[in-house]
DNA sequence: CTTGACAATCAAACCGGTTTGATTTACATT
DNA sequence: AATGTAAATCAAACCGGTTTGATTGTCAAG
């Protein structure tokens, strides 16, 4: 039970490993006859090359890193989706997937990963304004594909969503049923790329819509949105919208509206940013801003897997355009 | 910006390349003087093997396989503890992850993964009783991990779900509450081990309680939970209490006996297994069988590290005590 | 004083590919 | 006829480690 080598496909053919290895590859010509003679030695032993051996030869590993922190993994549905995607994007381009955790500051671990060699390129989450992976990234001249963007994306490689377009179209949903005050519960570290032009598109559109913005950081848990709501009422209760960055935070702004006498619609009216799957076990079936996370991950995928094969990207910068799906947690602004 | 290799180390300490790697592997006896030095020039030089090379010579990529089909994810938060689980430990050891969402029966590419010698060991996912990755693996010598069982399980190692503790909870608790027809909703394919036993399992513990056990095959979807209950209620109207092998099912379950006049848990119990995570957007809280998806993995992850490292395990198949969460949607049986 | 055993080290072969430089042959140019 | 160019192929070096066999030195046993 010995692995087929490039030799015993030599000898096969009656060639020179090189010349197979030209033939396999294309970088030398090799006459049609010699070509035939090889292909059929490979496909008699069965021989698959030694992604090992290639990689050390200055090759590829035929792999690609997905660095994917997974610090606290909350709004589960969102990542699987992400990852799954990915994952058979890049398995289906006979590509190995090898996924990555570290958190997002320990560079080092990346740093010796990267010159470990084990992969091609790498696919980046979680992307930070100013990320030290980017960086690493760049300067040793590893192909990468951001999921998300930096403050600085000169040159980069990214899919993202169109957060401005995502924001304009829930604040002009609102403002057209008559909604002027409007909350944001937003993530409170705003080093992430998405969370700090979430924040600014959002405060933008309401200035385009005459609407005023009330934003308040928030976790992830529902406990918190809850929290966040009850701050709301007390301090403004002039607001009639709440826009919250993941559905979680929503469910946690709904309860504690209820408690407070208010109904949802109908008094409130909830939109969260996140994965379009309805919630069977809910009353209630949000209004969600879909971040669409198939089409993104699929894109970056393709993406890199393209860069790869030294195609030249028609768009290098993608960004992919979000979805409002309107169901029963929204509706006309109650008078004031 | 080169790599640091062995021979830089060797010139730096003075000593030849094989000395260094012995000294680094500890596989022949070298003077305490030279280990000094040359761990002085590994610090220095900030020296780290390269894994590929590594694994060519024979030795480790130091990466695991995670053979994961994920067709349809449907019950994410689930499989992402599973995941996260896995990867944390794994990427905590100083491992790679690489993940497979390969199709189960796609044995081809798990073959061709397993020759190219990418990685050291595999942990497998979504075990079924006659399973021809497990043949392959075993007939490779490749290290491996199930998470859950095979028919046969000679000298296989494996974490899973002790099914027979955790089924006999279910029926005992329910029949202590007065449920004599118990129902239990099952995944249709009983090629998975976990579901075969599970099916098993639920009827014999049935048979030890004194109650009448009513099956029934049903997909992951909300709407197939409630399209069974709406059989089992022209059919069985005696059941007073489901066992749904997944929430997302439960649920399905309980709008479509609510739909039908029953009110849960008076007039019907329900227990979901899966994941003990609470669903904040429902009015009612499951009843579940939790199965422990964080333990499973890291036991599954760190019993492979643990054979890579040479060590024997004291126990090669280790079952993991389920744990039943009672929460809202059980109760005594409503008089027959 | 041999002899044997073992510690410590080095040089070379090997893992399975890719890449480079050299060689041979054929053919078109001048 | 001499020269240049391109196609087709081979042998050898290389990638960065591990492993094996040989060599030298030291010390205890016979």
């Amino acid at each position: 039970m010995k692995r087929v080598t490039i030799a015993d496909v030599a000898v096969r053919a009656g060639v020179s490993k090189s010349t197979v290895s030209h033939a396999l590859s294309g970088k030398r010509p090799i006459s049609a006859a010699t070509r035939r003679r090889i292909q059929q030695a490979v496909d008699q032993l069965g021989y698959h090359p030694n992604p090992v051996a290639q990689r050390l030869a200055g090759g590829r590993t035929q792999t690609i890193g997905y660095v994917f922190p997974l610090y606290a993994p909350q709004i589960a549905s969102l990542e699987m989706k992400f990852i799954t995607s990915t994952a058979n994007v890049i398995n289906a381009a006979d590509y190995a997937f090898m996924m990555l955790t570290h958190p997002i500051h320990d560079v080092d671990s990346l740093q010796r990963f990267v010159a470990s060699g084990l992969v091609d390129g790498f696919i980046l989450m979680q992307v930070q304004l100013e990320d030290p992976r980017v960086r690493l990234l760049q300067r040793t001249r590893t192909p990468f594909v951001l999921v998300g963007r930096c403050a600085d994306n000169d040159g980069v490689t990214f899919v993202d969503l169109d957060i401005a377009a995502a924001m304009a179209r829930c604040v002009e949903y609102l403002t057209d049923l008559g909604h002027l005050s409007i909350a944001y519960l937003h993530q409170e570290d705003m080093a992430f790329g998405f969370v700090f032009r979430a924040y600014n598109e959002l405060i933008a559109a309401c200035g385009r819509c005459g609407a005023v913005p009330y934003t308040l950081a928030c976790d992830a848990a529902e406990t918190c949105g809850a929290q966040a709501m009850r701050r709301l009422l007390e301090r403004y209760p002039e607001v009639t919208a709440v826009v919250a960055w993941n559905s979680t935070v929503a469910w946690g702004v709904i309860q504690a509206a209820q408690e407070n006498g208010l109904e949802v619609p109908r008094d409130l009216s909830v939109i969260a940013f996140g994965d379009a799957g309805l919630t069977p076990q809910a009353a209630l079936q949000l209004t969600m801003l879909d971040i669409r996370p198939e089409p993104m991950a699929a894109q970056a995928a393709q993406m890199l897997l393209a860069s790869l094969a030294h195609e030249t990207l028609p768009e290098p910068q993608v960004l992919i355009a979000p979805d409002l799906i309107v169901r029963d947690s929204t509706a006309v602004a109650r008078p004031v």
